[in-house]
DNA sequence: CTTAATGCAAACCGTTTGCATTTCA
DNA sequence: TGAAATGCAAACGGTTTGCATTAAG
């Protein structure tokens, strides 16, 4: 499938706005960058920083990945994720990809994406007929994963 | 219109819940139910704070507050809503009230009730198609409000 | 060389907890 | 009188900031 492809596209894309947008290059960005990359759903910060310090992957001090996050939320090459879990999860954000939302599990915490056309057509629609210029929406289903409902 | 009986009614229910659950009557839970029962979208823990002490209301304690809303949810007489501002909010669940959604000006903080039966079609169709036995769901509406975006 | 990137440690701030006291049934 | 309710202050934990250092262009 294309979704290596897709991701290292997205790193491509991510540095050239960064330089779009007068930034120097740095190793703790990138290291951050190829590991959003590679992850197919939302991650906390703290998860980042231990995945990170994890894998012989370029360690990164906590301070600058939430800096690099921030930085990358201002870009929209990232965004943020409330799952009612306490912590804020962010993953990339990618043009070529289909548009995702997410289901926790309030059980054990599992966080998977889902996408489903009639629903975005229902928030389409709906966004024009509500008293805010819409720019985004985020839907979170909760309940029980397969695992934790048997 | 039927707002005050209705809510007049939420928090006797909430009253008549809480006995139901052993808890004894106090003052301060008291005064949280009825500045909820008055409110018409979502409140953080410190608005509610502020509100009580700065209303002649009786004032409650900041630990007072979450232990409150965090019974009142257990309950399921109130509910979190998750509006990626930094602070969780609570409001209300009144059962005799129609299930709604919330729309956020990200400029200014403005939170708003919406809610559209189209949508809710589309979430419960698509709950059953999910890996996930759907308990909840959140959405929220990202954008600018009308004074915002003029 | 000029400015961005990064690490470290301290500061922040919303939330939770421990403990002593008061209140309800 | 025993359990729940409440206040106060300290502890927590995720996030942010200040400052000094390193590195990109």
């Amino acid at each position: 499938m294309s979704s290596e492809a897709a991701t290292d596209s997205w790193v491509e894309q991510a540095e050239a706005t960064l330089a779009g947008a007068g930034r120097k290059r740095g190793g703790a960005r990138r290291a951050l960058l190829e590991l959003l990359a590679a992850q197919e759903c939302a991650l906390t910060a703290l998860e980042i920083e231990d995945a990170l310090r994890a894998r012989s992957a370029r360690p990164v001090s906590r301070a600058s990945v939430y800096r690099i996050l921030d930085e990358l939320e201002a870009l929209a090459l990232v965004q943020r994720v409330e799952t009612g879990q306490a912590m804020v999860r962010y993953e990339r954000v990618c043009e070529h990809e289909q548009h995702h939302h997410h289901l926790v599990c309030d059980a054990c915490g599992l966080v998977m994406p889902f996408s489903d056309a009639g629903l975005e057509r229902a928030i389409d629609s709906l966004s024009a007929r509500v008293p805010l210029t819409v720019s985004e929406h985020e839907i979170v289903l909760h309940g029980a994963c397969s695992d934790c409902a048997a």
